[in-house]
DNA sequence: ATGATATTTGCGATCTACGCAAAGGTCAGT
DNA sequence: ACTGACCTTTGCGTAGATCGCAAATATCAT
């Protein structure tokens, strides 16, 4: 097929009147000039340009040619510069996937702040507990909380994901306040769970790991409602701290064990930022993973204050 | 630049969902597909397409782009296709340039059958005395009488250009009926020359050439203008069979001296159509050389009927 | 789990594009 | 009229790009 290269040397050659000032201007020699208007020439099966040594003239066919060409080149180079105009700064719409829990409290708070950075960039938030496919559903990156699927994403790590245990001050004034690990067993404990059986907790602490048999009159599916179920005051409950950290800050829930936490296992590997591996990572996309990163920091705001005053509660 | 070849891969890459399909559709390898494809987003500077092994989808950068450049693609197509389609058959604007006396007697009434045959060409004819550069002039083909002069265009012999002599049947019935050369130097010649100084006849004649040293009272730098003295019966012209043959054969003229005719020099060497010596010959030039000498034929019809007839005169 | 199919990368062969030099032609000035 | 400057074109050798194949890796369906 007649190449891009062709058309451009002949639109160049109109324009400067002489094969030879086109390869001046392009650093070509003249005959590279030459040989790709003739093999132009042949691929649409007519002469576009007279040439005699001293003077180039279009052809009927060649004005033809020219007239639509040259229009049709300008449209190719703006179609270019306006994906290139999309990645020289964020811009356009930011598709971000995420879990609904997370994405409600930490991340939807922060898009003003982002949004007001990046005033081009328009967000499109999908909140979902399903972990879907980034391509499927179109986004551009997504917020997770815990275990990462192997998979060709990319993944930055934006924030730990600590569980600690907690409970309403009410609920501890009423059956008491557990002073070691062991005690939970005789608590109301609020199951997280998404399979039947028993549960324990594995808690770490100042002397070592302890393995915990919980139980209450409470299992279910959905950390949401641990959450409720724990502010009513009706047990103690294991929640990551992105979703409590607030509440024990603000006293509405008192942490437990405050020297021990759940031990790390797949829920507790982090919160990341997804996104496709791309050679060509888009400016939009960095600039949100980044904004997060700066956001969160390497000590969120939802967690305790640093271990000194953590401890004395 | 970004190549031709890297785009119509990306845009059948869209159509057809997977790299491996177009390049089955476009006998490519896949690995082909993917590199040019890899090197379109290089060179704009942005990723166009997400790939996972099973499925592609595109980028919002990808997006834009293809809305934009499938349908330049598409338009560059069209002007490729228009352009062959001038060539398919005659067809478009065709400048015709030639001498005024000739073209005023053979080409113009030439043009209603031509333009019958081609309905789709439009004639555009200039008829100039000077000697005309055709692409400085913007004409696709030129018709010459005599004296090519040597240039890069091709020429195509239309008919031959003798020269008889000839005058009135009232100047002979007043002056007398040259029987050989020599008789011319007693009768008012009509000299048509550019030059001043002498001027002599070469007649090529059953006994060889003669050049007689010719004279009369009317030197000019004009055809028509001989012509139409001789017309009026001044005396005896050397003028182009073109210009006077249909007068001899209806009696307003007659030939003198009917064994002999100018001998060959550099206006009788023919009537040609010139063209540029381009590699791709428009049909539209094609056409109408071939016309033309279809129409003129190996003995033009303002020539003298076959040679038996025309000793007889 | 396994087979089928997808993209990507390395590698060698082929094809194309490039520059240089020479040839042929035209224009301007001497 | 002749010469010199400059243009286009063609042949030729080289440098670069592209291609296909094979292997590696990954995903979907059975």
């Amino acid at each position: 097929m007649n190449s891009l290269n062709a058309i451009r040397l002949f639109t160049a050659s109109v324009d400067a009147g002489s094969f030879s000032e086109v390869g001046r201007q392009l650093g070509l020699a003249p005959s590279s000039v030459s040989r790709q208007i003739a093999a132009l020439e042949d691929s649409v099966g007519a002469q576009l340009i007279h040439r005699t040594t001293r003077k180039l003239s279009l052809t009927e066919a060649g004005r033809l040619y020219f007239e639509r060409v040259s229009r049709i080149l300008a449209e190719l180079d703006e179609a270019s510069a306006a994906v290139s105009h999309l990645e020289e700064s964020p811009r356009g719409v930011l598709h971000v996937n995420g879990p609904t829990a997370f994405g409600v409290r930490h991340v939807a708070p922060a898009l003003p702040d982002f949004l007001a950075r990046y005033p081009e960039v328009r967000i499109e938030l999908t909140l979902t507990d399903n972990f879907v496919d980034l391509l499927e559903v179109g986004a551009d990156v997504a917020v997770r909380v815990g275990e990462l699927e192997d998979s060709s994403l990319m993944a930055r790590r934006l924030a730990p994901n600590r569980r600690t245990l907690c409970a309403s001050p009410g609920y501890l004034a009423r059956a008491g306040t557990p002073e070691r690990p062991q005690d939970l067993e005789a608590h109301n404990c609020l199951i997280y769970t998404r399979h039947h059986g028993n549960v324990h907790w594995n808690l770490g602490g100042p002397d070592g790991l302890a393995e915990v048999r919980v139980g209450g009159n409470l299992r279910t599916n959905n950390t949401e409602a641990v959450h409720a179920a724990a502010l009513g005051g009706l047990g103690i409950a294991l929640l990551p701290s992105w979703l409590v950290g607030q509440e024990v800050q603000s006293g509405r829930l008192r942490e437990v064990l405050p020297g021990y936490r759940a031990a790390p296992g797949a829920l507790d590997t982090g919160i990341h930022a997804l996104y496709p591996a791309d050679r060509h990572l888009s400016t939009k996309v960095r600039a949100f993973v980044d904004f997060l990163v700066e956001r969160y920091g390497p000590r969120p705001y939802w967690e305790d204050p640093p271990e000194g005053k953590a401890g004395a509660h």
